[in-house]
DNA sequence: TCCATATACTTGAACAATCAAATATTTTGA
DNA sequence: TCAAAATATTTGATTGTTCAAGTATATGGA
């Protein structure tokens, strides 16, 4: 039972599942180096940054739990337990609405805003490195 | 203190973070989405079937760790205990290397080879699924 | 020859995300 | 009006990943 390597003169155009393979490859290297950078500057992971992000661009720079999970494309639970640690630093503060008590704002705090400003920038410039990285990845090659 | 939504006529063009939080959240609901179907057919998990593919692709079907990490794109720590489910329901199996003792190479057995023949199929076409979906991801607008 | 360094791998501790179940509140409709 | 269904959130258990430290083996000079 020898596998295909070794019996064609060439590989075989690339399927939708090569493209997949390959781009999970691409993307968790690539984030990984934002990240990276994003941490040892400000001591924020991406995901952690992704969450101002959100709260910096909605209105009143606050969002409901389950509006950030659908933004970020996580469960609202792993949302809450991120949210855990930036309201412990002071990042973010949780409101309630006087309408429905169920809910419970994330609401960027000022200090939130200040470090965004500065996180921004060096995500900014983390995410340009990455996306020259990721142009050797040949996104125009989708198989049909 | 106002968010930027408020005094904007409308939103500056993206910039290189702006991709990258999309990006983000295009690739983990769109690999959430292989990753079901593969776990709901065949039982495995898209990294699970990514180990297979690599050993199915790999010279003799063998890969050593650490060969695996750099081609995933992961910590040796963290193939080593994808493997062990995998080792353990018989799919890979592990066997030294005569020359090194060092290294145990993952190897797909045959129940392997047969599982991932037709797991690719289903992965194969999620992967389609995956990539329509993401055309609606504007790839080519990449920000210079 | 043999010691210092490099390499391959495993393991423990910490952390992040999931799912499923639980709680609290609001909404809907008979 | 009020019970059933829907919605917003938290929590416990599980899984998967990381980093750092540890073990075992190999290699390359003095």
């Amino acid at each position: 039972m020898h596998n295909s390597n070794e019996s064609e003169p060439a590989e075989a155009k690339p399927t939708a599942l090569d493209f997949c393979v390959r781009l999970t490859r691409t993307y968790t290297e690539t984030l990984r180096r934002v990240d990276g950078k994003l941490s040892s500057v400000h001591g924020l992971s991406f995901g952690d940054f992704t969450i101002l992000y959100h709260l910096k661009h909605a209105h009143e720079s606050r969002l409901r739990r389950t509006d950030l999970a659908e933004l970020m494309g996580l469960t609202v639970s792993a949302v809450t337990r991120s949210l855990l640690p930036l309201e412990k630093i002071g990042l973010v503060d949780r409101k309630s609405d006087p309408r429905d008590a169920r809910v419970g704002y994330a609401c960027l705090t000022s200090a939130g805003h200040r470090l965004f400003a500065d996180a921004s920038e060096t995500a900014e410039s983390a995410c340009q490195d990455a996306i020259q990285a990721m142009r050797l990845f040949p996104f125009r090659e989708l198989p049909t």
